[in-house]
This record gives structure tokens, sequence and C-alpha cells, in this order.
DNA sequence: TTTATTTGTGCAAACGTGTGCACACATTAC
DNA sequence: GTAATGTGTGCACACGTTTGCACAAATAAA
């Protein structure tokens, strides 16, 4: 019932365990004869190669390590699918490891992964970090890393984002033309890349249409929506200012949903109110009350090109010389929070 | 740059590789002199044993093979971040693949998960699983397997399930004292285990109440809603019933998200029209318009349990003489979907 | 016939750890 | 002085696979 190896089927066959590897993949000079003989036998008796002895041999794993934040959250949850999906097909395993916003977690994960040699990482920065030197350690080792979502131009290497600028841009335009005037806008930590490049699109479009940049409606959640004292304490400071906006961008899921369950407890009026939407990767946010008018980012996809790129340089062993960032379209759904018929 | 090796430590300490190796693991004779000098040195450099090597070794690889139907799926997603926790704490990794409800992929994940020689296995089984044999198989020959959720009693080995019956029993008396009596009940396939304990405590209320359990109420989506034309046949031939129902009960996830939505398409009241209430993890059904009354299951727990439970199975090596089966308490919480004020 | 070339196969070492056994040395017992 | 016991260490092999090299046999060239 033991499985069946190499040097099993040698004696079998009465052959050397270096004929029937070769034999295996058809490599360097084996006769037609012998080789149909080994595959005829690795067939019928169902042999597969052990993969922890060929990985001691070629110090690979066929595995990719990956480092987000959180699983149970709708946006990482699809994104892992498209990962798993392009790995499994790939005959690559994923090892998912979360880091919970938490820069330390996000290194000892890191720590392990490499233990377990992995072959490649799949990485989105946790809103703690501000130093990547780990990584780059990690790359310049020979682990190549390819980020995603939440990435670092600190580190050469392939990136995978949504068009967040785009995104927000869309988003405050369209509030912009539903009628609002005084748009906040709730972020994650300052620091990590989607943060800045969400506030960009935001002020750019309020530039473009000349209203007014204000620093007091822009507010940041260093736990990006985790902590929900955070969002509360942020959208508070929004309500008690004497000009009270008249519409809220948010910056994540949990944002989102934080913000949008806060406004409902203090029975504001959505969009009667404040007007709502923000990034939002739920299944069913036109089940809410209101409908939400959501920003949604291509997860599944982000997953499977991620994955894709990696693939390309563990298989490459080289790394390119100019490396790729490939920026994903994000969807405005429109739907009741931002539609303001009573204006 | 390289990882330094026991052979590396050996050289440099004048010492065998088996010295080295026992002396790292305090094991046998080894003078408490060489041990400090070989743990100082090991500790200098920040050796860590090549865990292919130990696993070539033992045959074990320090890894879990999960497989569930989807990822993105809030119960799922839940229950992995509580796998994730326990094993990452106890120093193993977990191995994620998706059936996606199909009895073939499960089957081929199976062999993938066995083929990288995983030390244990964590189940939830298909819609479309019947045939169980194949796990059976891999417990006999050596990997244990612990079934979570949708599990089976064709397999002595350890359980963990939510208290389904329990809670389908309360959502349906709920539904009763709220004043309904046309209970329809749409759930999953109905070989999977949480169907037919789902159904058991529906038609324990049912009867308790005096009510008649009709089969024409009863309805089964064969892949647990994944597919939305399951669910909207099942949704329409209710409506299409001389005797509409005046409430539904849903068995999972999906389907609680696609009946809403249904129901809310036609433009029915909810609860006016008919009530809903069903089985559900999503994080913000109080959002819903309606605000959703679920039954919420202890996913993050059932996770924990589970990791528990197969990490003793691997540990202790022979199979214990009785196994358990963990039932886990739903939660029921009751939100507008179901309170008739009106009637 | 000898020498080169081709073709197919096997030997042995390697990857990093773990472990049964033997061995050297020291101590104690008779 | 010999035998038994105890203590610490190293040898050698094993786990399953891959691979550089050698080598035997067959064929071709000189």
């Amino acid at each position: 019932m033991k499985a069946v190896t190499i040097t099993d089927i040698a004696k079998a066959l009465n052959l050397s365990t270096s004929t029937v590897s070769r034999a295996l993949k058809s490599s360097y000079k084996i006769s037609e004869e012998t080789q149909q003989k080994v595959k005829e036998y690795a067939a019928k008796y169902n042999y597969r190669p052990n993969l922890l002895a060929q990985g001691l041999k070629s110090m690979g794993s066929r595995s990719i390590g990956v480092i987000l934040c959180a699983i149970p959250n709708s946006f990482f949850a699809e994104v892992l699918n498209g990962i798993e999906f392009i790995a499994a097909s790939n005959n690559y395993h994923i090892i998912i490891t979360q880091s919970h916003e938490s820069y330390e977690k996000e290194l000892n994960n890191l720590e392990q992964l490499l233990w377990k040699s992995v072959d490649g990482l799949l990485v989105s920065l946790s809103c703690e970090t501000c130093d990547v030197e780990h990584f780059r350690n990690a790359q310049s080792e020979g682990t190549p890393v390819v980020f995603f979502d939440r990435v670092t131009n600190l580190i050469d290497t392939h990136t995978v984002v949504a068009d967040n600028a785009k995104g927000t841009y869309e988003g405050t335009v369209h509030l912009i033309k539903s009628g609002c005037k005084r748009i906040a806008h709730i972020t994650s930590a300052p620091n990590v890349s989607i943060s800045k490049e969400r506030l960009a699109g935001y002020i750019q479009a309020l530039k473009e249409f000349h209203l007014p940049v204000r620093e007091e409606y822009i507010k940041y959640c260093n736990h990006g929506g985790m902590i929900s004292d955070e969002v509360e304490k942020a959208v508070n400071e929004l309500l008690v200012l004497d000009e009270t906006p008249d519409a809220i961008l948010t910056a994540s899921d949990r944002i989102t949903i934080e913000c949008f369950a806060m406004l409902k407890k203090r029975n504001i009026k959505i969009p009667g109110d404040i007007a709502l939407t923000g990034f939002s990767n739920f299944s069913a946010p036109q089940l809410f009350n209101p409908a939400l008018t959501t920003l949604k980012q291509p997860a599944f996809e982000m997953g499977k090109v991620a994955t894709g790129l990696l693939l390309q340089l563990i298989e490459n062993k080289r790394l390119p010389k100019d490396f790729e960032k490939r920026v994903l379209p994000i969807e405005l759904h429109i739907r009741e929070s931002t539609v303001r018929s009573q204006m």
C-alpha cells in the first residue's frame, strides 16, 4: 500500500534508478524501448515523484507564499480565489498567512515562509509597514516577490494594482454631479500606496470642479477599518464640523461598512443628509438600505495576474531588466446611496 | 548568504553532524558542554532546520490540506481564519483547495494534497459528493481526516458541525411566533449532512406547533446556491403555488442572498408579503433592506476546533478508539426581515 | 586491426537530517 | 588484572530524487 518509488521501479525492471529517472522525463539518451517499459510500469502502479525529495534536490517546493492582512475580507478572499486558480493549474500550492495589519506579524510571516522555502511571494503590505527592507532581502537572496494592491516603489519588481486614482476620481465626480459640494474622504493609513493614490484621485476631481480641498474633510484610519473605533472617531470628527460634509467617499471595504453602519446608527439619512460611496467588493451591496454605490475592484483578476507574473519570475530564474506595473480598471456601480432626488 | 546547515555547524565546531543533530534536540547523551556550544553557534548564525530534508526523513510536511467549496464565501473565509490561526501557532501551514461543489474536483484536490504529503486533512464535502471512499482510503493509508460543516457518518473520525437542527428549529419557531403559518424551506443538495439536519429542525418545529409539513414548500438547490438559476427556480415554484408561503427559511449563505435579491426584484415586501430568514455569516446583515434576521454559525470557532482535533490525530499517530462529534451552537439574530408588525 | 564515435546504461555522490550501531574512553566491580 | 557498566561521540546509511562521470557495447572511420 506504500507509494511506489523510483527505486521500486528500478528493481522491478532490473534497471538502475538513474535510468528510470531519466526515462521518466524522456531526457538524455534512453532507448525508446526502455522509456516505454518504464513509463508503462509507472503508469500502471500510479507512480508519483516524491515532492519532498525533489524539493530537497532542487531547493524548491512548488509553493507560493501569500501575505495579506485578512482572509475574511471580501476583496482579499476574491484575490485568493484568483491566486489559487492560477497556482493550482500550474501545479503550485499556496501558503496563506495573515498580517492582520501588523508590521511585526508581516515580518514573522515572511520569516516562516522563507523557512518553508517557498519559491516566490505574493504580498499586499500591512497598514503599519513603512520599511520594506525584509522583502528586498528576500528578493536579493533569490525569492522573487510580486506586490499587489498595497505596493511599494522602494523595491524593483512586478506590481499589480487597481486604478485607484481613477476610481476615486470617478467616484468623486459622480458625487459632485449628484449635487454634493462638501465631500469628505475617509481612507486607510497615509503610508500605504492605495491611500495615496485614492487621495490623489479625490483631490484631482475636486480641483477640476473648483471645489476647495479641505484638510478637515480628509480622515485616516491607521488600521484600514479593522478597528471600528478608528472609523467611529473619523465619522464623529466629520459630524461635529461647522460645515458638515454632504457626502463621504470611503477607501476600503471595512471602512465603507463601518461608516455605513455608523451613519445609520445616528439616524442620518443616506443619501438625503449625507451621500455615501466607497470601495467595496461585497457580494450584495444592492441589498443594502439604501443600495450602496460602490467602487468595485477586479479582485479575482488581480489575483490571477499577480500569480501569473510571479510564476514568470520563478521559472525564468534571472530577474528581468524592466518590471511591469499592471493597472486594472475599477468599476463604479451607481446605486441609491448617492442619488439625491430631493436636491 | 546561503542558509547555514547542520553540516556547516559540524565543520565549524569540529564535530560530526550526528552530534550536532542530537545536541540541537537535546536528545540522547550529549555532554552539557557540547550542547551549549552547538546551541550557541546555531543561535548566532540563525540556524533553521531544512524542512524539506526533515520531511523527507519523517515523511511528513508539517502541512494540513484543506478541501472546501469556495474561499470567497463569508462562512468558509471565517473558518479558514480559524484554521490558519491554530495551524500557524502550531507551526503547520495550510494548503487550501476549492472543490466548487464538484465531486470530480474534490477527488482531484485530494489526490494533489496526498501527493504533497500533507500530514492531515480538513474537509467539508462538496454538494455533489455521495461516495466518500476516497477519504476512507486516505485515512486507512495513514492520513487522518477531520470533517467539518458538511460531514459524513460513513467514515469513523472526528467531526465538527454547527447545531444545525436546533438552528432551523429556532428559526422556524421564531417565524411561527411572528405569525407565519406557511413557511417554506430552501436548502442545499439533499445528500449533504447539513441539509438533512436543517430540514429535520424545520420539520420538528412545524410538527410541534401542529402546522402541516408540505412537500411543495421544501426546495433543494443542488449546488448550494452557487448557481443562481437553481435558487430562482426554487423561488419561482414557491410563488406560483395556490397557497404561496408567507415565510422562507433558507439554508446557506448563497441561497439566502440570492433569495433575498429575487424577492426584492419581484417587489415582494419583506417581511410584509414574505418574511425571510436564513443561514448567513455576512459581516453586515443589519445594513440590508430590511435588516436580515440570520442564523449565524460560529465559523471561526469551527475552524479552530477542527484544526485542534486534527492536530491531535496527527501527533498521536494511532487512531483513537472513539471519535468525537463536536456540536457548536448557532446564534439566531432577530432583525426586521421577520418582524411582522402589520399582522 | 586499431582508433574514434555514438548510444545506452550504471555508479556514486549529492541535497540536509535523523538514527542504529559501534567504538573509545572512563569508571566501577570483582 | 579482567570484566562489566556507563558516557560521549562518530561512522555509515537511509529518505527519494537528480546528475556528472565512467564505462560497455555497438557502430563507423581509418
